[in-house]
DNA sequence: AGTGAACAAG
DNA sequence: TTCACACTATCAA
DNA sequence: GATAGTGTGTCTCTTGTTCACTCC
């Protein structure tokens, strides 16, 4: 394995080539990381790329950081690369890119422009007497009665035969597929692209940089590769609207060792179940859910068997679930479904753990305030904020933003398999089950920081040290000085304990659901309360509602305010 | 001619 | 290439 | 009260360009 580390050049400012610097480098990293992973294919693509003249080499990635797959070559036109036409005679014998290629109508409505399609279907629109301010989609409607008229098969052509007065030549890149899966491969997801190494060199975005083991990577084997870009295409077929049963035959296996693919596989199986059931396709949408397994999918799939009037069976899944409980979320669901499942089948009402109704109140506010404020959120703060008494709306910033800034170190503790490359928002692992658990002792020692009181300079040296870098717990712009003083004065250590060891429960899902506004109240006992605000038809979600019960059983004062507008 | 969405690019 | 929250409609007890 | 579905602002930043669409 060949152990040097790639580099990239520092004054990539200066380089009008920049883009392929970053590329190269992607290319080069994953050559060196990640070499058993690669099949011939890609192999022949890293050194036949390596064997292009520059120019063609940052055409090709010009075109890979752009949007789609055909391109007009009157639009690929670089200072840096200058003839454009000349760039791509080495890409079409490497057979990177195809020059006319066949495209279909969409395709070709896509890359022409209203005035030339006019053009295009001069004789066809002046049979048809089609209007002149007609937008694309009529046109489009139009054409395509034409060309459904005779053979059901839409007609593929290349633009020269679409148009063939044409001056402009179409382009199509054939590689995106292998690019997609380097980049995959580097990033360990395919949502970061190429241009997130330009936005962290000009500091739009900045990030925690951690040490890398030789050893890290996002994937260790081809199949897990493989499996990833199966259930991505899938889902993007889905949002096309393919046929549930169709995009179900294609689903692959279950990642054995694999729990992060395993759950992206159920995720994918969820939403299928939930299209079904938006189509109405009962049996299918029960057969998704049921692949999908615990947690979410299975509190649908007993809500779907009991509107089935299936009583019994989805009683007796219920039990089960209970049984091996996935999360709040699904208990909260069960304890739910269980009564009304009980009362239909005639059974003794289920014994349930006595819910703690939060301490509400109703406000009355002119109805104009929600103009004048903006929201209702908003209208609350400004009624009760006073300098003595201010109040900050920061819905789940605040308690989040502590928590980050006091366990910055942990979240960016270098485990294995956590941190892969320089452009990460957090470790690679948050999602994942063991994520706390991995963690446990770092986790304890710097919460053991809120109980000799050394807590407030860890979270005001962090502020300052880490300022602008991405944190999945912080969001800077909420934390302003002001406001992280305050906290720090009146939230005492006990409940900042309390409430962190409820994120510690479950980071990703138990981030959000906390109240609307603080109120800071120096000198008073308690010294601040929490408050959610509901407008009138606004009411509790779940996972507030199990944020104001935690809340609650520990004694931290929370209220639940009722807005009433009222109309003069 | 003006507006706004989409895209490209650094 | 979401995610978190608000809002609305409908059904049932 | 429960559930399902939709809407909204956010969307890694900011700027400039192109184009579609609409209005006059
Ligand atoms: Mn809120
Ligand atoms: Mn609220």
């Amino acid at each position: 394995m060949p152990a040097v580390a790639p580099t990239l050049p520092d004054d990539l400012r200066e380089d009008p080539r920049y883009y392929l610097r970053h590329f190269q480098f992607v290319l080069d990293w994953v050559a060196a990381h990640h070499d058993s992973l690669l099949a011939e294919s890609e192999w022949k693509f890293i050194v036949g790329f390596g064997e292009l003249p520059e120019v063609s080499q940052a055409l090709l990635v010009r075109m890979v950081s752009r949007k789609g797959e055909l391109f007009r070559l009157s639009r690929l036109d670089y200072a840096e690369i200058g003839d454009s036409d000349r760039a791509l005679v080495p890409l079409v014998e490497a057979g990177m890119v195809i020059r006319d290629p066949l495209i279909g109508l969409d395709e070709l409505f896509a890359q022409l422009r209203v005035p030339e399609l006019r053009q295009c279907f001069a004789e066809r629109l002046a049979a048809h007497g089609i209007a002149k301010s007609a937008t694309r989609q009529r046109l489009l409607d139009v054409i395509q009665e034409y060309e459904e008229a005779g053979d059901a098969e839409p007609q593929r052509r290349r633009l020269s035969h679409w148009w063939t007065e044409t001056t402009d030549q179409l382009v199509q890149l054939t590689v995106m597929p292998v690019c997609d899966r380097l980049r995959l491969m580097f990033f360990g997801n395919l949502h970061q692209t190429w241009s997130d190494f330009v936005l962290a060199e000009l500091g739009l975005v900045r990030y925690q940089q951690v040490d890398l083991g030789e050893l890290s990577h996002a994937f260790q084997c081809r199949g897990d590769v493989d499996l990833y870009l199966a259930l991505h295409d899938l889902r993007g077929r889905l949002d096309e609207g393919e046929s549930i049963e169709a995009l179900l035959t294609e689903i692959p296996p279950p990642a054995q060792d694999n729990p992060w693919l395993a759950e992206r596989r159920a995720r994918l199986l969820y939403r299928l179940g939930q299209q079904a059931q938006r189509d109405g396709d009962i049996p299918l949408a029960l057969h998704c859910y049921g692949l999908a397994g615990p947690g979410e999918a299975r509190i649908r799939r007993l809500r779907l068997l009991e509107r089935q009037g299936e009583y019994a069976e989805a009683h007796r899944l219920a039990l089960e679930a209970q049984a091996s409980p996935c999360g709040e979320a699904e208990q909260q669901g069960l304890e739910r479904l269980l009564p009304r499942l009980a009362r239909k089948l005639e059974l003794p009402r289920p014994e349930l753990p006595p819910t703690r109704q939060p301490r509400a109140r109703v406000l009355e506010l002119p109805a104009d305030h929600l103009v004048i404020c903006g929201s209702v959120e908003l209208a609350v703060r400004d009624a009760i904020s006073h300098s003595d008494r201010p109040a900050w709306y920061v819905e789940n910033g605040l308690i989040t933003g502590l928590f980050g800034l006091l366990c910055w170190e942990v979240v960016f503790a270098p485990l294995p398999g956590a941190f892969f490359h320089p452009f990460q928002h957090g470790p690679a692992d948050l999602r994942r089950d063991d994520f706390v658990a991995r963690r446990r002792r770092l986790f304890d020692t710097a919460l053991a920081r809120l109980d000799d009181g050394s807590y407030r300079d860890v979270i005001l040296d962090h502020r300052q040290r880490c300022a602008g870098l991405a944190n999945p717990f912080v969001h800077w712009e909420l934390l302003e000085p002001e406001l992280l003083s305050l906290a720090l004065d009146c939230i005492p250590a006990m409940d900042l304990r309390c409430m962190f060891q409820r994120l510690l429960l479950d980071p990703a899902v138990n981030r959000s659901g906390l109240p609307d506004l603080v109120q800071f109240l120096p000198g008073e006992r308690p010294s601040y309360r929490l408050i959610e605000v509901k407008a009138p038809g606004d009411r509790l979600q779940d996972n507030q509602r199990r944020w104001l019960d935690w809340l609650g059983r520990h004694h931290i004062s929370v209220e639940v305010w009722h807005v009433e507008w009222r109309h003069d």
